[in-house]
DNA sequence: CCGGAAAAACTGACCAGTCAGTTTTATTGA
DNA sequence: TCAATAAAACTGACTGGTCAGTTTTTCCGG
């Protein structure tokens, strides 16, 4: 098996449990048990546990970042980017549930040395908001949309689409999309 | 000190403690510390960590309860009620910071033998989430909303909360409240 | 002085991380 | 082509530090 799929699956199988249990709960037995592999081999691609976690997260925002490319930079009328990028990331979330609920926790706690892992979670996140951000200033130069504080009408957004993934999980990726729109939408199209 | 006070005091460090860091990094002895107390007191109140965990929680819950009841069932009209609530949301969270990061977290991961821990805390929960549904559904009767999926545009709504106090901490409350206010319900008010 | 509650000291289960040994893969040269 | 050898990757039993929970000691009010 190639280097790459080894570490592929080892952040597989860890993704999984890290989404579903705590932290400490998670053992690096089980993990490698898991991805069927010796706990010593997880040493050799990861220095220790929480480089792990921050691995499995960090993937998570590489592949989201990835769809969400896909879709951006390709001028449309700023309503139907919007939309594109909300699918992007509504479709992303479902083939990934793993991801989805680590990544729609809280920025990365804990406090030790680390740091860095906090700091590139949050540049990470900031440049995805960007992303989003940038469509709403288009939209509001073409007077489409009225955006009064962008960063805040941006976190609401994506945040829009944790909350429809949680308490909407029968609806169709479409039926989705659609609520979200509608409800920002119409909060942010300005009308005559 | 009274008994009850001691057991608030415990709550209180335990709060601040487990909403800065993650659950095993924060220890009993430290806590025991910042409530200025002996470890083995803490035993006298709490099973084990994870009981005084979910006290913490349950705790904060029930003080937003309290403040939501507060503002709720007075009869007024829906917006100015749904408007009411939300400041009580946010404003609560202002002023508890600790309970903020720890309930705006994903519900108690953890699998052992204390699921009914978890079970509670959906409940309350849902409790929580049906006061301000209720608003949106009476909106929604006297044809000042238009609810698609109610349990939906209530999450949303709650979860703008979050999305604010998280992405917004320059503004004042009121600030929140109106921005919340302007998206949301411009979004779901019917217009002739 | 005694009873109960709090603090301090203690214990051992647990698990992240290690490392000596093994297997697999790459390299060489005949 | 294929031994022979070296290098790299893998394994899992083992260990040592940590910390939840317990036991012992101290303290204090009545």
């Amino acid at each position: 098996m190639a280097k790459t799929d080894r570490k592929k699956q080892i952040i597989e199988e860890a993704a999984r449990l890290f989404s579903a249990k705590r932290f400490d709960e998670v053992l690096m037995d089980d993990i490698a048990q898991q991805a069927g592999v010796g706990k010593g081999t997880i040493y050799t691609y990861f220095a220790d546990k929480e480089e792990l976690y921050f691995a499995v997260v960090f993937e998570g925002i590489r592949r989201l970042n990835e769809q969400l490319q896909r879709e951006a930079n390709r001028p449309q009328d700023p309503e139907e980017e919007l939309r594109r990028m909300v699918h992007a990331i509504v479709s992303f979330f479902s083939q990934n549930r793993f991801f989805f609920r680590l990544m729609s926790q809280e920025d990365g706690k804990s406090e030790g040395g680390k740091g860095e892992n906090r700091k590139r979670w949050r540049a990470e996140r900031r440049i995805q908001l960007a992303a989003i951000e940038t469509v709403l200033q288009n939209g509001a130069e073409q007077g489409v949309f009225s955006v009064e504080h962008p960063k805040v009408e941006t976190a609401i957004l994506r945040d829009m689409v944790r909350s429809v993934m949680i308490h909407a999980k029968g609806l169709s990726a479409e039926a989705m999309v659609d609520t979200i729109m509608r409800i920002f939408l119409q909060g942010i199209r300005k009308r005559p």
